[in-house]
DNA sequence: GTAATCTAATAGAAAATACCGATCAATATA
DNA sequence: TATATTGATCGGTATTTTCTATTAGATTAC
């Protein structure tokens, strides 16, 4: 039993075709078939029914992928061990981000990231909080940045920085003209929101309640862009975060964003991995860059 | 990277020494050192500093050793799952017992599980339940057999019965002659115990403390055995777990064994096996024959 | 109903590599 | 200085993996 051996098997249970797979495996159909095939003979059971029209597997073949995933993630965290201790910033990090803060995020710390340690290649993911967590869980992302606490203690935490909310609200709304806002000015206000899925919309629902706002149940936003649309055109009022708030504004924007007064509301920003991963070094190194460039530098 | 590659690794890390770490993967020790020259050049890392009277990892290599474990010990896991699917009553099962259990139940049992089971190869450790539980958690042993609980939930139980404890006393005893005893009559006596690490020794201290009884801490006995000869030769009383006494007992026994009335003391006795074993099935089949073999076979 | 297409298995050759025995080089011990 | 111990190196061999080309079986298209 050898570990490329394992592969096949994984990626055949993936792909339900040989060719697929043997292709995902850089190797040719006949290779990956009888390697296979060889792999049945040693453990001495069938792992997938074969016929011309599909692969289909087999009870034993399931249960055998799955635990070949374990022996190839823990296989992973040899050579992550090796990456690390070679070069802790260098290699392949899968990195999955939060829809509302990837493209506000992104575009201020990418190129100090990459100019400083342009030996790590970067791969970003961007999927709602729930899906990040399995994909981190199956070990298809190493390092989260999304808002905390997610309400699990399975993973490990590293603090970023703590990101307030702003007032959005349209240039011809009475508030607009104002420098701060304070939260009980906005009792019984009708907030547009996110639909369901997106953390913030839980984060924005809570700040709700302790203001005595309201949602406005008739109409739900995909996106913050389109948030920022639907408050544009005098649609309603709604809570931003910060990074998402451009930085000039000028008097001529449809949208105006206003501070609050103390305590402002806010959400905290972090990053998490899996414990027992072999890049802790990799990720406090990339907060430090991170927490700098966003805060002394740029 | 090879599942044999980490084997070598790991025969070095435990061994110490090339031709012996060599010996123990039943391949020459040029073979090895190759190999896990090649090993290094892949991982980009120096594993172990060589010289010629001493080997010595490195940090690096010792971390990769540890993971190379978890690899190899996962990679068992598909073996497993293979070995549990052909024949779940076939194969080699590590399994430990403590040595107030062993002696007296695995010559009751035994003889029924090699019949019945003769393609299974049970390999017995006998040790103390915090080494069990050790090997246990290195995935040196399978499955333990023990005093429940053992005040860890890292594990999976089950249940096999509840084993009565018996009043050891010499025959020249003024309790000698008594056919049952109860729990209240010990109260001020002083009892002999086993040394400390045995898990019998607290569950006896247990049940001094519930009978008013005190323990004689000038003797302490390191087994069953010798507590045995100890009560034999009029030195004290003691508790005997039920599979410890003789099935006979004649008037001429040096030793009387006396059941309690209810409320009996006793202690319960089951199966320990990792989270994620894929052996349950050998494991639940196992209990049923060892239960079934001591209470109504035989 | 026949041809075209898609699938995985097979055959045979080539390349890679794991392995061994013999030997070497370095170090420690007597 | 001689000897023993230990890991590295070398050359040759056996095994294994892999490739290309092809086959066989089944479905789809016309």
């Amino acid at each position: 039993m050898k570990l490329r051996d394992l592969q096949y098997l994984v990626a055949v249970d993936e792909e339900r075709h040989f060719h697929r797979a043997a292709e995902r495996c850089f190797v040719s159909q006949p290779t990956l078939s009888g390697q296979l095939k060889k792999l049945e003979e040693e453990l001495g059971v069938a792992l997938v029914e074969r016929s011309t029209r599909q692969v289909v597997m087999t009870d034993v073949g399931s249960a055998i992928a799955e635990q070949a995933r374990k022996v190839l993630t823990e296989a992973k965290g040899i050579q992550e061990i090796a990456q690390t201790y070679h070069d802790p910033m260098a290699g392949d990090l899968h990195t999955g981000l939060i829809p509302t803060l990837a493209p506000y995020l992104l575009p201020r710390i990418m190129p100090a990231i990459n100019r400083k340690y342009p030996q790590l290649k970067l791969w970003l993911h961007e999927y709602q909080t729930a899906e990040l967590l399995e994909k981190l869980r199956r070990a298809e992302l190493d390092l989260l940045i999304l808002a905390l606490p997610v309400g699990t203690d399975e993973f490990l935490e590293i603090d970023l920085f703590e990101e307030d909310f702003l007032l959005a609200v349209s240039s011809d709304d009475p508030l607009a003209q104002r420098s701060t806002i304070g939260m009980d000015e906005l009792s019984a206000r009708e907030m547009l929101l996110l639909e369901e899925g997106h953390c913030l919309r839980q984060q924005a629902l809570d700040v709700c309640f302790a203001a005595g706002a309201k949602e406005n149940s008739v109409y739900h936003a995909s996106s913050l862009e389109t948030l920022r649309h639907m408050v544009a055109e005098g649609m309603g009022t709604t809570f931003f975060p910060e990074l998402a708030v451009p930085a000039k504004q000028t008097k001529k924007d449809a949208v105006r964003y206003i501070p609050f007064k103390k305590p402002k509301p806010s959400r905290r920003v972090g990053m998490l991995y899996r414990k027992g991963s072999h890049r802790e070094l990799t990720y406090r190194t990339l907060k430090t860059t991170i927490k700098t460039t966003l805060f002394s530098g740029s």
